[in-house]
RNA sequence: GGGGGAAUUCCCGAGCGGCCAAAGGGGGCAGACUGUAAAUCUGUUGUCACUGACUUCGGUGGUUCGAAUCCACCUUCCCCCA
């Protein structure tokens, strides 16, 4: 099978402008190719892990990936989807941003000679003479077009500024400048990206008279229809000190039922034949696809010594017994605790396990809070120095676990 | 440039000068049921020294015994006209 029609298989393609040339440039290896990264936080999350995974496994064809950091696109801030506009961000933010990502891409995909380039559009975007760039390019683009652009469609009704306006504008000049001058020939991206990418090839096609292409790639949504990776609105990251390894690890081991075998085809490297057969197993193999699953992208994004730790703490956990040294764990100086012992409340407050001591104490009285496996009903039961030292293991809800150790 | 309207807690959104820590919904968290799933039901959801106190309704002042609510100015946003 090549490339192609894995990705097809992997239900990876949304929207193609031309399929049978991208179909050709792809599996013959001719694709130089580039996916942009805005750069808005510092750290990638798990929603940008499936465009670095479609990097990955164009790169092992044989095609030559871009990634382009978005330290100019970022200063204007992409409206697609949106019904706010995003919080400015300052230069020096950018550029931090940008440093972050290139860390953790280079984990990832190889970089070098003849491999995948990293190139950051801050270098052309942020020298652009104004009268000149609309003299340039201004004339390409209809207002009357982009207005019916569906990225837009949304802050329509809610107000779209002329700065927002211009990032389409922005995006397409990417495409058109990586195209004269790193002969890329492809664009890919998320699909919520599709009228700004459309931007990039009517562009080149209008300056250059030359055809580009640029395909979509689905939007990793639930059964629900919800983006996926975030929980409760926070977003899973895939620096391990925003998003441990164990996090990483339980956020896909929790997916629903009806939402594992998709997100094991799209993001996983396990060849189509097996996930095929994967399909047939039986219902009650269900919690095993889901370990697969975890693991599996808890590697590939934190290598196999933490996803093997990962994998056991959870074993440990949920299955009983087993080894618990993988546990988040907090340590105490013993100058902090009273000497006729630190509350629950306060010991929970220590550990980070809830924003306020108002929420410890109805998780609580709710019944929500173990330790050592008993449950806790007293917001004022104390533990001593003592007990502390051997540790004590608290249990907040179902599935969060700390150790708090005195040393 | 002219006219009109809006800003409330994580989000949406109600709110009579005192009975407002502020309805309702969503989301979150916890409990029950389960399989670390989904669905459902229940509780809860500003902070703390928690039968009490304190801080919150875009900002700053003011009126009042008392202001989310009234007034002035400012900021931001939306709509209509140019």
């Amino acid at each position: 099978m090549q490339i192609y029609e894995e990705l097809q298989a992997r239900g990876l393609i949304a929207q193609t402008t031309d399929e049978p040339q991208i179909r050709e440039l792809v599996n013959n290896g001719k694709a130089k190719f580039y996916i942009g990264f805005d750069c808005t936080a510092d750290s990638l999350t798990a929603g940008h892990f499936m465009a670095l995974t479609l990097m990955k496994r164009l790169q092992m064809a044989g095609n030559k990936p871009i990634a382009l950091i978005g330290g100019g696109t970022t200063m204007i801030g992409d409206p697609s989807g949106r019904t706010d506009m995003r919080k400015m961000l300052t230069k020096e933010d950018i550029d931090h941003n940008a440093e972050c990502f290139k860390r953790q891409m280079e984990r990832f995909i190889e970089f070098g000679e003849d491999k995948a380039m990293m190139i950051n559009n801050a270098d052309w975007l942020l020298n652009l003479n104004y009268v000149e760039m609309l003299r340039d390019v201004g004339a390409c683009f209809s207002v009357n077009n982009m207005l019916r652009a569906e990225c837009y469609k949304q802050r329509m009704e809610k107000g779209l500024s002329f700065l927002e306006f211009n990032y389409m504008i922005m995006q397409s000049y990417d495409f058109y400048y990586l195209y004269k001058n790193y002969d890329c020939n492809l664009q890919f991206g998320g699909d919520d990206q599709w009228s700004n990418m459309l931007g990039g090839t009517e562009l080149i096609r209008r300056k250059l008279g030359k055809d580009a292409n640029a395909m979509t790639i689905t939007l990793l949504t639930d059964s629900q229809g919800k983006k996926m990776g975030k929980t409760a609105g926070n977003a899973v990251w895939l620096d391990p000190n925003k998003t441990s390894p164990f996090e990483f690890y339980q956020y896909w081991r929790n997916v629903a039922d009806a939402d594992v075998m998709k997100c094991i085809r799209m993001l996983t490297f396990i060849p189509i034949e097996e996930i095929d057969a994967m399909e047939n197993w039986d219902a009650s193999r269900i919690n095993e696809k889901k370990d697969i699953l975890a693991y599996e992208l808890t590697a590939l994004v934190h290598g196999n010594e933490e996803a093997d730790k990962a994998r056991a703490a959870s074993k440990a956990l949920f299955a009983g017994g087993g080894d618990d040294s993988n546990m988040p764990t907090t340590e105490i100086d013993a100058a902090e605790i009273p000497d006729d012992g630190i509350t629950i409340v306060d010991l929970m407050m220590k550990c980070a396990l809830c924003p306020s001591k108002g929420e410890a104490r109805r998780l609580i009285q709710q019944g929500g809070v173990q330790a050592d496996g008993e449950k806790v009903s007293d917001p004022n039961a104390k533990f001593t120095v003592d007990a502390l030292r051997e540790g004590i293991k608290i249990r907040k809800g179902k599935k969060v676990f700390h150790k708090a150790i005195v040393k």
